[in-house]
RNA sequence: GGUCCCGUAGCUCAGUUGGUUAGAGCGUCUGUCUUACACACAGAAGGCCGUCCGUUCGAGUCGGACCGGGACCA
């Protein structure tokens, strides 16, 4: 009979083997009722099912910049797991797929490559080609992420994959941009942004990073003037880092209360470069009388602190003097008359060259006094690696605040869901962080100046003065059919411009405005505003009539559950959306519950009047050896299927599972396996640097060299390479083949197998043990995943399966199993139905965490014993007589039911007799160990105990035999000590073991001379507490007790102890 | 500057509402190829729980200050 299972778990057949397999049957597939139940219970009855509950999980949408690492795979490995188990237990779980156009991101990269490789700009190639070189980009990155993601086992339902630029997020955006824009939510204003000179872009604050720089600090002079532009003779000093701002400067401004200044406030100084006349004025914030000269000068609109200045003193007004390429442009050179030098000579230099040439005309005028050299904090683009300028611009915002008449704005009603309780996190010290962002209520800026992206839906004319007295909405009935008139809206801007947004799916509408003369505004939507949406917009939202449209190609390639030809909710509205929304648990790291969460939040709200989910899990971070977060731009990304490749895909996520804790982020130190001679080659931040070219490494073991796996690139064909190691992964791997092996002892012992009810009575000992252990362990599985404690369920899991299942169980129960040594039928019988129900429970329970060998034991077990028992309370049988009812198992482990073992059957004394006999076995093995006695030597044991206790040893006697190779030859309360023995002290029992002519009297009493100071030690300690009176009188009861009980053992320990060391002499 | 997280064995981490002798994996040391598993088995060693002060009968756990590491927001 016996299929035998290789001693090592081959995890690399099993992925080749199921994963399409899953894929084939639908087993991923999420699908709404095909027949919506007006009533669920008549659709019970008339299909014999309950309706299945929804379980929906959106991924947090990888963007297609790069691979995914590995806090990518941690972050799909919770997704799976929580997917997987909720699909045992009869959700229909969906799990959505996707991944995000990431605009700037992905538009730098290209752009890089294109001046790397071509040595060409965008502007070379134009807005049409570069997309195009974006959206080949995008297809090999997407089934790139989409593969890791297949190969790590991810059940997603592939037929829903989306992309946020596609057809139907695209809808969705215009969907909502259009509502926003017509209820007054969206409007255009001037803002500083961070601007990239080199992407020619804004970039967020969270795209941008400080580096300090070698820079000057120069301290320069302006003239005072008096009403008429006369130099009075006075002059007023500031200092700078960026002279070249000088020429948008604006005002000077001095501290209210700095006698130094006070009688210049209100006169005027003149810039000598371009003649400019600015004002001096007071302002606290801005002015600090201790620093420098106490003056600065004030150039609103490139400076942040400036440009706040100006704001709370709009009076001085704002002057920009950048183009948006870095050169300077003819606003520098504007001036009130009498400029000292000729000011144009600036115009279209480059801002680091205009710098230079303003000190050199200020030194040439005398009004430089002095430079210092300093470094200098200064901003730079992470995506251009270039400096920063703080620069005015025009942009489109979202408003967050509450609107005048004091209704909640978007900002409001997203905290609000958050505060009932309508959403909520995991762990809970994230809504902090959620509130007090959201509670700033800043309007949210949602363009970039990018050519990848969702174009801005507005189309905008600058009109001639007559229709600037028509009404926006008198204008566009000119403009636009009347029938049409609902898919656009129109606003005038403080200009003069006519604005107007179009709503989705009207191409005619946008046609017949630019017929007319308007144009669309070149400007694309902030990624997060897409993806802002990625809960309903997957879901077919705003299309309330269909259910969004499936994958082809994958429906074609399954053979099961494929639904037939057509949209079965034709007609009956988008069942998908209604169904799945609002979905069950958002999991994602914390750096983005500001950017992401809330704001998915906040358009769910809106759009769809309910929260996008429940729950956010918010987990921890994956972390280099170094301690820095894994990133695509770090380099120190690990790709995750460096790690399958090595240590099995069910070894890694079992590791990853183990990571998934609610307090501290991950570490993973990384080393390198040397391909000539296997050393271990430890990874240091050089590695991490990008170089270009194929950079190697070197071993110091063989001192030869190698390329090595790395982010930056790929490694030739066939050269070797040092891979990746991360040692920790082997506790997965380990614990895996722990399975395996166990799961093979198991069929190997199945000889003769089968299936039968089993009845209380027939239980052994050790099953009873392993069913009660079964069930609390089954119970915290339940409760940790139900908190989104991974970490938690798989500790419990790997010491209930290794520590004892393996360790104890499958020991204890091998004398059953032994039909040739004599074992009865009945009892290998009952043993192999218990084993196998145990083994069973264990598969369904590890499928979630390790799908891959959980189904190659399944099908194989299947193969073996197709009709298994589960606990027949949890089966729903009839009949309480048996414990254990045989059914038949499921096809696939995938879709097996989640066991529900009986609370009923723990048994804590029961477990507390069971671990007695272990500390005996393993006080047994320790002597065996300290003396070096060969396992072949057999030894007696003769226990020292209370009647009851000895009772509980002799119903396991045999066991000693099993597990330790003794043999329990008295127990009792008359049991004396042998002379010439081992001994130790239990507590409520104590062990001699005879050892004549093996005992070494000196070791034996140093042993127990050590053992005997820790008694003393402890006991010490517990009387200090209760000869304590507070103690006594001020702790619980029990917590007094408890210790008197404690107190009352130790003693009794040391007395037998004592006793020893007096026999030794 | 504000908020949050972390500091426990050589390394990576657990440690529930304060309460008996602080745990795990890896690594180290000693034995063992004991017919499921050397990716294993048996055993052992290894800890002023970052520092100081406080609350308490009692602090790894609560509060404060400080030192060190990290994140997010200004």
């Amino acid at each position: 009979m016996a299929i035998e299972l290789p001693k090592q778990y081959d995890p690399q057949a099993a992925q080749a083997r199921w994963q399409p397999f899953w894929e084939q049957r639908g087993d991923f597939n999420a699908d709404p009722p095909q027949t919506p139940a007006v009533d669920p219970d008549v659709h019970a009855a008339a299909t014999g099912e309950t309706a299945r509950p929804p379980h929906t999980i959106m991924i947090p949408l990888p963007n297609v910049t790069g691979a995914l690492h590995m806090g990518h795979a941690l972050n799909g490995t919770v997704q799976d797991v929580i997917t997987r188990w909720r699909r045992m237990q009869g959700y229909e779980a969906l799990w959505m797929p996707g991944t995000d156009h990431a605009g700037i991101a992905t538009q730098s990269v290209v752009e890089r490559r294109l001046l790397e490789e071509e040595g060409k700009t965008r502007h070379d190639i134009g807005r049409e080609a570069l997309v195009e070189r974006i959206w080949k980009w995008k297809e090999v990155y997407e089934a790139r992420i989409l593969g890791q993601l297949k190969q790590l086992g991810a059940s997603c339902d592939w037929r829903r994959t989306r992309f946020t630029l596609d057809e139907v997020c695209s809808r969705a955006v215009r969907k909502t941009f259009f509502r926003m824009f017509k209820d007054g939510l969206i409007f255009r204003g001037k803002r500083l942004v961070n601007w990239d000179t080199f992407l020619q872009t804004a970039v967020a604050d969270d795209e941008v990073y400080d580096e300090e720089i070698e820079g000057h600090f120069w301290t320069f002079r302006y003239p005072v003037v008096d009403a008429g532009g006369t130099p009075t003779g006075e002059q007023i000093h500031f200092s700078t880092t960026r002279p070249e701002t000088m020429l948008g400067d604006t005002a000077v401004c001095v501290h209210p209360t700095d006698e130094r200044y006070t009688h210049l406030v209100g006169r005027k100084v003149r810039i000598p470069l371009n003649g400019r006349l600015i004002p001096v004025i007071s302002d606290a914030l801005l002015a600090d009388k201790t620093l420098g000269t106490g003056c600065v000068k004030v150039t609103p609109a490139h400076d942040p602190n400036d440009y706040a200045c100006y704001q709370r003193n709009p009076e001085i007004g704002i002057i920009n003097i950048l183009n948006p390429d870095g050169t300077l442009n003819s606003a520098a050179a504007e001036g009130d008359g009498a400029p000292a030098v000729d000011p144009t000579r600036y115009v279209g230099l480059d801002r680091y060259k205009a710098r230079e040439l303003v000190v050199a005309d200020m030194q040439a005028l005398g009004a430089l006094e002095k430079i210092e050299d300093r470094r200098i904090p200064l901003k730079h683009s992470d995506r251009s690696k270039t400096p920063i300028e703080p620069y005015l611009s025009e942009q489109w915002f979202v408003r967050m605040g509450d609107s005048e008449d004091g209704q909640p704005g978007l900002a409001q009603l997203a905290m609000d869901a958050v505060a009932d309780g309508r959403v909520r996190f995991f762990p809970s010290r994230y809504t902090k962080t959620y509130m007090d962002w959201l509670g700033e209520k800043r309007d949210w800026c949602i363009s970039r100046q990018l050519w990848w992206g969702h174009r801005i839906p507005i189309w905008s004319k600058t009109e001639d003065v007559g229709d600037r007295d028509r009404s926006p909405d008198a204008r566009l009935d000119g403009l636009i059919d009347l029938a049409q008139r609902f898919a656009a809206h129109g606003v005038r801007a403080e200009d003069g411009r006519l604005l107007v947004c179009v709503d989705e799916g009207h191409p005619e509408v946008e046609r017949a405005l630019e017929a007319a003369g308007f144009q669309q505004d070149p400007d694309v939507l902030d990624t997060w505003f897409s993806s802002a949406l990625w809960p309903h917009a997957t879901l077919g939202w705003p299309d309330l009539d269909h259910n969004p449209p499936l994958d082809e190609q994958v429906v074609a390639a399954q053979t099961q559950r494929a639904g037939g030809a057509g949209d079965p909710s034709a007609g009956i509205g988008n069942q998908v959306l209604n169904y799945f929304y609002p979905g069950s648990v958002l999991v994602t790291s914390r750096d983005i519950i500001t950017l992401w969460v809330a704001r998915m939040v906040l358009t769910g709200l809106y759009n769809m009047g309910d929260v996008p989910f429940r729950h956010v899990c918010v987990h921890p971070k994956i972390l280099d050896g170094f301690g820095q977060g894994m990133s695509k731009t770090k380099g120190n990304g690990v790709d995750p299927l460096e790690l399958t490749a090595r240590y099995g895909c069910d070894g890694t996520r079992f590791t990853i599972a183990s990571f998934a804790g609610e307090t501290q982020d991950v570490r993973l130190p990384v080393s390198y396996e040397c391909p000539h001679c296997q050393a271990s080659i430890p990874q240091t931040l050089e590695h991490l640097k990008f170089k270009p070219g194929k950079p190697t490494i070197r071993c110091a073991k063989c001192k030869k060299d190698a390329q090595y796996a790395s982010p930056w690139y790929d490694p030739e064909p066939g050269a070797p390479v040092a891979r990746i190691v991360i040692e920790r992964f082997e506790y997965g791997r380990n614990f895996c083949n722990k399975l395996w092996n166990a799961a093979r002892f198991a069929i190997l012992n199945l000889e003769g197998y089968k299936p039968a009810e089993v009845t209380p009575e027939q239980l052994a000992l050790e099953d009873r043990w392993i069913l009660s252990r079964l069930s609390s362990v089954m119970q915290d599985v339940n409760q940790s995943l139900g908190r989104y404690q991974l970490d938690v369920a798989t500790r419990a899991l790997r010491e209930f399966v290794w520590n004892e299942f393996c360790d104890w169980y499958l020991e204890m129960i091998k004398p059953r199993l032994r039909a040739d040594e004599g074992a009865a039928p009945e009892v290998r019988a009952v043993a192999q139905r218990v084993l196998l129900a145990v083994l069973d429970s264990i598969v369904r329970i590890l499928q979630p965490m390790t799908p891959f060998i959980c189904e190659e034991l399944w099908q194989r077990l299947n193969e073996l014993a197709p009709v298994r028992a589960l606990p027949a309370a949890a089966v729903g049988e009839e009949g309480a007589a048996a414990a254990l009812a045989p059914r038949e198992a499921e096809g696939a482990a995938i879709i097996a039911r989640w066991p529900e073992i009986p609370a009923s059957w723990q048994d804590p004394s029961l477990e507390k007799r069971l671990s007695r006999l272990q500390e005996t076995i393993v006080a047994v093995r320790n002597v065996r160990a300290i003396y070096s006695i060969p396992p072949g030597t057999p030894i007696e044991l003769h226990m020292r105990s209370s009647d009851e206790v000895a009772g509980d040893l002799q119903d396991v006697a045999g066991q000693f035999d099993t597990l330790a190779k003794a043999v329990l030859a008295a127990a009792g309360a008359n049991v004396v000590r042998p002379p010439a023995s081992a001994s130790f002290s239990l507590g409520d029992a104590d062990g001699y073991i005879p050892l004549e002519g093996l005992i070494d009297r000196d070791a034996e009493r140093a042993r127990q001379q050590k053992v005997a100071e820790q008694l003393r030690k402890h006991i010490a300690g517990h009387e200090g507490a209760l000869s304590n009176a507070n103690f006594v009188s001020r702790a619980a009861p029990e917590v007094v007790e408890a210790r008197r009980e404690t107190l009352a053992g130790l003693k009794k320990q040391l007395e037998s102890v004592e006793s020893v060391l007096r026999d030794l002499g």
